[in-house]
RNA sequence: GGUCACGUGGCCGAGCGGUUAGGCAGAGGUCUGCAAAACCUUGUACAGCGGUUCGAAUCCGCUCGUGACCUCCA
């Protein structure tokens, strides 16, 4: 844990603070979960892979992690009049289904697009509907703190009762007052004292088939609840850091404080971290604008805005290249250029095992190149300068194969740990293989083929060598000559 | 309308008071039977206008432009 220095940029305090977790050497780490009714699209990716990185270093750096990230399946409306329709009941009776079924069917769907993107699985994946018990009792403390009221059966949270103590907006940076007067008014909204209150129960209308039995009514709750309740159940009163997108910022996590806060007195989170949207033609690409673009049509090339596929490492690395906390455009160029920088790094990854020692003092020095690495992602988990740094050392790593530079053996055992210790631990890169079990079949055919080539070339045949070179290329498979002999990769 | 961000070379994207970001593309070279790869060299950018400063992409003000949130959203 010698080189762990992280500093977090917190949005509440928004500044960047020097990680200090409440227990030493401990974390607790809750990130909002998507609402499954829907395929994963390219922003879902950025949430998940931003917390799977922090997880990463988190667990490098010898931290024992306890990672919740729900799945939202029940409470999430359609729109903010409060009487809107579920999400997940929507979908399901479009597609004649049983609620059950949807929140399954893109449950498991979103699991393979994550092991796609090599994101870890979290410690925990709560699902709200499972965690009704605990949500109404958290409403019950709400209640009987007085900051909730009950009307026809559905119970509200008292913002501007709340507000009189408490300071409703401390996250979002809204003042109440400017809230009051700038929300706008929207139907249904007619049983709440304030139009800036938000449900913690709704009573179930007639035709609402997932609902569930309350002191209120049948009904189901609200949808800023489940995360207070997880988070709280798993991780406790007070936490080391909750994530998620900048848009959930408000009212979502503003609302989730105000629960905790009402219900327990305890301010929750610790640390509030953020990620920044990804854009596509500079516009948030998102579902409700209809200009998303799911993981699976990345993966298959299958969207009128895309050039060609993307593997999955592709997109990983694409969101790396820049800041968390910035936004990031979307366009085929920049997926292409990520492509061949992924591949000139992994590239290096390679030859850097074969690697040997050709010296007793290194031309350049490993530890300051290190350092440099860990300063990069302690700060605010900066992966664009980690990965300037890492191209450091691709080219160190080209050059020490070329002879051009020198390294000693315990140096370059410094370069080979960290250096993937980053790209796969750290950043979670992996090669693409094609299916291992024909690899191994591959690979001697190709040694043969290779053998029989480079033959040819003794003999200066270069019609039989080139027309060897020109029909793999045709297969995708691309011949190298190096100075010891070649080498293939498959494009 | 309110609140808050942002505007960097052909493209993506860091930096946020003084010294090369990096990647992709481009140009020249080394190596090679040729090719590819690799390596070396190369570009001198910070929306505009003022101001602060010995010195500003970096701080302040104004103007223009874009976006986010204020309603479900990763």
């Amino acid at each position: 844990m010698k080189d762990f220095n992280l500093s977090i940029y917190n949005t509440l305090s928004r500044k960047k603070e020097k990680y200090e977790p409440i227990i030493p050497g401990h974390t607790g780490l809750y990130v909002c979960g998507p609402t499954v009714y829907g395929d994963a699209h390219l922003g879902h990716a950025r949430p998940a892979i931003t917390f799977d990185l922090l997880y990463r270093y988190l667990k490098h750096s010898g931290f024992k992690v306890r990672y919740v990230r729900n799945i939202t399946d029940v409470g999430h409306l359609v729109n903010d009049a409060d009487d809107g329709e579920d999400k997940i009941a929507k979908k399901a009776r479009l597609e004649e289904l049983e609620p059950m079924q949807v929140v399954q069917y893109y449950t498991n769907r979103y699991h393979k697009n994550m092991e796609q993107l090599n994101v870890l699985n979290p410690d925990i994946e709560p699902h709200a509907s499972g965690h009704i018990i605990e949500q109404i009792e958290m409403i019950k403390q709400i209640l009987d703190a007085g900051l909730a009221y009950e009307v026809n059966g559905s119970v509200y949270f008292d913002v501007k009762k709340y507000n009189e103590k408490h300071h409703y907006g401390k996250l979002s940076g809204r003042v109440l007052d400017d809230l009051l007067n700038t929300t706008r008014t929207l139907d249904g909204q007619e049983e709440k004292r304030n139009p800036v209150d938000f449900a913690l129960w709704k009573k179930a209308g007639k035709e609402h088939i997932m609902r569930w039995p309350s002191p209120w009514s049948d009904g189901f709750p609200g949808w800023h609840l489940e995360c207070s309740v997880m988070s709280t159940k798993y991780l406790g009163e007070k936490f080391d850091i909750h994530g998620g997108g900048m848009d959930l910022m408000f009212p979502h996590h503003e609302c989730e404080i105000a629960q905790n806060v009402a219900a327990t007195g305890n301010e929750p989170v610790k640390y509030w971290m953020h990620n920044n949207m990804i854009t596509i033609n500079g516009q948030k690409m998102g579902k409700s604008l209809g200009n998303f673009i799911n993981l699976d049509e990345f993966f298959k090339g299958e969207h009128k805005l895309l050039d060609r596929s993307y593997t999955a490492m592709n997109i990983r690395f694409f969101i790396l290249m820049a800041h968390y906390r910035s936004p990031l455009d979307f366009s085929n160029e920049a997926l292409q250029a990520a492509e061949k920088g992924m591949k000139k790094l992994l590239n290096a990854a390679e030859s850097l095992e074969k690697l040997q020692a050709n010296g007793d003092v290194s031309t350049e020095d490993i530890t300051a190149w290190k350092n440099k690495c860990y300063e990069a992602i302690n700060d605010d988990l900066n992966t664009p300068i980690l990965i300037a740094h890492l191209f450091d050392a691709v080219r160190m790593i080209n050059s020490i194969s070329e002879g051009k530079m020198k390294i000693s053996e315990s140096d370059l055992e410094l370069l080979r740990n960290t250096f993937n210790a980053f790209v796969f631990d750290v950043l979670g890169l992996e090669k693409e293989l094609s299916d291992s079990k024909g690899d191994q079949v591959v690979d001697g055919l190709m040694e043969l083929i290779l053998e029989m080539r480079m033959n040819a070339r003794k003999n200066k045949d270069w019609g039989t060598s080139d027309a060897i070179r020109d029909k793999l290329n045709e297969l995708s498979i691309k011949v190298k000559d190096g100075k010891e002999g070649s080498s293939w990769s498959i494009e």
